[in-house]
DNA sequence: TTCCCGGCCG
DNA sequence: CGGCCTGGAA
């Protein structure tokens, strides 16, 4: 359709994988392929900063090293494990979930979007996520992050309130995410969101995409509109 | 004060 | 859709 939205989305996938090479932030959660270890990581990473997440995921495996074994935790231990991440309804929701694939889906962790999104505490960004990291399935996943990225350099701008549910940019980032690979690429993204296209004060100077960046070409031609929270 | 790898409820 | 949930660090 438009060969030269194309060959942006080409060159924004090239430009990015190289940068991610050596790049992406070190998390255990990153370097391990079982689904349950991935599960809890993506439950506690929710609306969370990863590096503070690092603590409460290891105290986790250690107290409860199975699905099975996280299935009997009481709903007040898991709470006070939790708790220095606020958020205090995802310890139950965590809990309800492990029962619930405990007792439902034989003890192990659903391997589909659609009975992912099943689960309590589980919803369209998280689904995805698992797909891809704990199954390789090729799922791209829109976060915050990822919103904010294709807004500015496609220059895309969301009708929605809240970008990170509009489905037009969920689309977008499938339509950008490369055939192989996604689940890196998926974190490629939200790395780049985390430590150079911030939300504030974006670090265009060392941008590897500045070159065809909307967002940085309209930002040195006058002021600029930063997308809205999400919160 | 702001933001952090969202999801649920009405 | 929009309101709400939470602690902690910059």
């Amino acid at each position: 359709m438009s060969d030269q939205l194309d060959a942006d989305r080409c060159w924004f996938r090239c430009r990015l994988q190289e940068w991610g090479q050596g790049r992406l932030r070190y998390f255990p959660w990153r370097h391990t392929s079982d689904p349950y270890h991935i599960f809890v990581a993506e439950f506690l990473l929710q609306q969370t900063d990863a590096p503070r997440v690092i603590a409460v995921y290891n105290s986790i495996l250690e107290k409860y090293p199975t699905i099975d074994d996280l299935a009997e935790a009481s709903l007040e231990e898991m709470a006070e494990i939790l708790y220095p991440l606020g958020f205090h309804f995802r310890s139950v929701r965590l809990v309800q979930s492990a029962r619930i694939i405990k007792g439902v889906h034989d003890g192990r962790i659903p391997d589909t979007e659609q009975v992912l999104l099943t689960l309590p505490g589980v919803g369209p960004y998280m689904a995805r996520s698992v797909c891809a990291n704990a199954f390789s399935q090729p799922l791209a996943v829109l976060d915050t992050n990822v919103a904010r990225i294709l807004q500015r350099f496609f220059g895309f701008k969301s009708t929605r309130a809240r970008a990170r549910n509009d489905p037009q940019l969920w689309q977008e980032a499938q339509r950008v995410a490369p055939e192989n690979g996604v689940g890196t690429w998926n974190l490629t993204l939200i790395d780049f969101g985390a430590m150079v296209c911030t939300m504030w004060n974006p670090k265009c100077n060392i941008c590897p995409l500045q070159e065809r960046c909307n967002y940085a070409a309209f930002r040195d031609a006058q002021s600029v509109i930063d997308p809205t929270p999400t919160q």
